[in-house]
DNA sequence: CGGGAAGCCTGGGCGC
DNA sequence: TGCGCCCAGGCTTCCC
């Protein structure tokens, strides 16, 4: 699923492909793509008619394209099974194709794939934060993800610890530190020591610290091959998967041993999900949180 | 206000 | 073979 090294990989593909190109016509091919742009399709479609792309751009799961002038972007999250493909013509339709993008230079499209319609297009002006950083107005209250050049190790640490819930929770909350979803939770909470439902206000700045350097390094491992494809469903922007999969320690793991001490790996259910764990590295506290 | 959970959505896999 | 159910899970919305 698309997080941080994910949306990294697309966005690389995306600078690759379709900087300095000029949109011809954008065609929307299913209404719920765009739900979040709330002035409808068609405005969405004739907003980017003409425009050419600046720069690519991403902060944690959120990807921009900035439009000639800089005062807009087309904003994407890929949710669970977005797409952005370059597609020649030899690319044959895709049945989940919801948003397709021609150019005048009548190169590769650019097309939006999501089967299960979770992710969509939207554009927003682009408008600055503290430090006069220009972003996309859905993502201003988005926090810093750790492959921000600007990324505040302690800072990010300090808003763990400030919430009171059990440390997978605080560390999937984008505006404590974004990028992470439960994929890399788990490796992070695995390569630390640490179960999911540990209390935040017991974990010092230490064991915080150690937390997310170790999440930085997963999602950096995990962006050096590709990102982590379990499915077709994550691809780059030629349709090629990432090797991640292999690399995993906990997530998925279900009854494997665990790569330190040979334990099985245990399934636990969370937020309606699961979480994945070595119950002898990663002993639950007895003052779990929920 | 902050935390927690429901709801959105599709297709693959499973049991019967 | 086919039906119904469960599961994947990022984010928004709603409720307490």
């Amino acid at each position: 699923m698309p997080e941080l090294p994910e949306v990294e990989v697309v966005r690389l593909g995306l600078a690759d492909h379709v900087l300095k190109r000029t949109i011809d016509t954008v065609v929307v091919e299913h209404p719920r793509a765009v739900r979040r742009h709330i002035e409808g399709g068609a405005d969405f479609a004739a907003r980017l008619a003409g425009r050419s792309i600046t720069a690519a751009r991403r902060r944690g799961k959120y990807l921009w394209l900035e439009l000639d002038d800089e005062s807009e972007a087309v904003l994407t999250h890929l949710g669970m099974s977005g797409q952005m493909l370059i597609a020649g013509p030899e690319r044959p339709v895709d049945k989940h194709r919801r948003v397709r993008v021609r150019f005048a230079d009548d190169g590769p499209e650019l097309w939006f794939v999501d089967q299960r319609t979770f992710g969509g297009l939207s554009v927003h002006p682009l408008v600055p934060i503290a430090g006069g950083e220009l972003l996309p107005e859905p993502v201003a209250h988005i926090a810093r993800d750790p492959m921000d050049p600007a990324f505040d190790l302690d800072a990010a640490v300090a808003g763990i610890r400030r919430r009171r819930t059990g440390i997978k929770r605080a560390i999937l909350d984008q505006t404590v530190v974004s990028g992470i979803g439960n994929i890399y939770a788990d490796e992070a909470l695995w390569r630390s020591r640490l179960h999911w439902a540990r209390p935040t206000e017991t974990i010092t700045r230490k064991q915080g610290r150690e937390l997310l350097t170790a999440a930085t390094e997963v999602m950096n491992e995990a962006l050096a091959v590709g990102g982590t494809s379990f499915d077709a469903l994550y691809v780059n922007v030629n349709g090629a998967s990432g090797y991640f999969d292999r690399s995993l320690d906990a997530y998925g793991q279900v009854d494997r041993p665990c790569r330190r001490c040979g334990t099985p790996i245990q399934r636990d259910a969370f937020m309606n999900r699961s979480s994945f764990s070595c119950p002898r590295c990663q002993p639950r506290p007895r003052n779990a949180h929920p």
